[in-house]
DNA sequence: TAGATTGTTAATCGATTAACAATC
DNA sequence: TAGATTGTTAATCGATTAACAATC
């Protein structure tokens, strides 16, 4: 618990990613300077929340008149959250969200290295933009050999579990599901629900209040 | 106010999905009734918790001895998330995740139309899996006729901030936004932020901060 | 009945907000 | 200096947990 992470709230690590995306914002424009309420402001929080978050991971304090110096707290954030520390991932499931993914560009920036795709179907199996699809069952090989840390399973729901268990039993601790079904796993192993629809019937709902907010106005 | 909605807090109703995850999945064992304590178990929360939870959604009490009637508890909580009302969403971006998100075929059980994307690109105009993919010129024109609520972002990083104009003036007033980017929108437009990445990296860090837990034990 | 499970009230815990002194 | 902005301490707020009575 000495560690610097388990110190810090789970409500400041998820917001942390919105500043770092504001900040680099900001740097992209050159600016050199930015103030907690400007920050607070755009992102939608209270500029107290904000210096507090700030103070837990900043290395150095933000000054009086000018605010944080942008280029630092990146570095800061970034260090923080761990995206200097590299991880290889692998897709499990290449179907289309499968290989949208394993294509992707934005891994890179967050220490996240998709190293290659699996998939049932031999169909599938072949190269894809220079990354390899394998078959199945060379998961529990090329996951040792590469300390593959995490599991990003995109295949149809009725295959998830079964092909959760081979990621459980490959060695792989974490799993990022796409697949909008409740995965049994044995303790110790971390699973993170993605759901596409969730997320988006959420907003929605959000959308719709607003609406009922606005026209009680 | 007397909305019921807005009276649940929101860490409630983010709970809610994982509930339906594994309450579904039960059902398809033919599962009649769950204890609080069974679900809690499974999903990694405390009893009374989802007691509290589910007194707020559910229409008819738990009984004692039983637990709660699987199937009821499916409806009522679908029907609080607004699953039942339909809303029309678009995608904005053909590349390669916005096409699988256009053919993607799990939004429907969330009440979720997405009707067709858009593109900048003449290339990728076309159909796709019986949904077109129109230029981005048409947005505003069908967006109208369509009443489309929310639009899902998927175009590069830089394209962003241009096609999030476009969409806030086709009158869309919610959009998920998966490019990694800050997007600037007046007041009342809501923006939801879903980066993969930083998802991913989250699992990674609680990945790790597990495993220098377990060894210090 | 006995026992499991619910639902609620009170206590704890944590996070956010308010107030204000410190600083450039 | 005056004013903007930070950082911190205290107060509020909300959510989780603990304890226990109610119920089938």
């Amino acid at each position: 618990m000495t560690n610097a992470e388990t110190s810090v709230s789970k409500a400041t690590i998820s917001r942390l990613p919105s500043y770092l995306r504001y900040l680099k914002g900001e740097a992209g424009k050159g600016v050199e300077y930015v103030s907690s309420a400007a920050l607070a402001k755009d992102i939608g929080a209270s500029g107290v929340g904000v210096r507090k978050d700030l103070a837990l991971v900043s290395s150095r304090p933000g000054k009086p008149r000018y605010g944080f110096e942008v280029r630092q707290l990146i570095v800061d954030i970034e260090k923080f959250l761990g995206y200097h520390r590299w991880t290889n991932a692998v897709v499990v499931g290449a179907g289309k969200l499968g290989r949208a993914i394993l294509s992707y560009e934005g891994f890179e920036n967050y220490g996240i290295n998709v190293i290659a795709a699996f998939d049932a179907a031999p169909a599938k199996v072949g190269g894809l933009n220079g990354k390899p699809v394998y078959p199945m069952e060379r998961l529990s090989e090329i996951a040792a050999q590469n300390a593959v840390k995490v599991a990003i399973l995109t295949v149809p729901l009725h295959a998830a579990q079964e092909a959760c268990d081979s990621i459980v039993s490959a060695g792989i601790g974490a799993v990022l599901n796409f697949a909008p079904v409740h995965l049994r796993v044995p303790e110790g192993v971390l699973v993170k629900y993605e759901d596409l629809a969730v997320s988006l019937a959420a907003l929605c709902g959000e959308c719709a209040d607003q609406i009922g907010i606005d026209q009680k106005k």
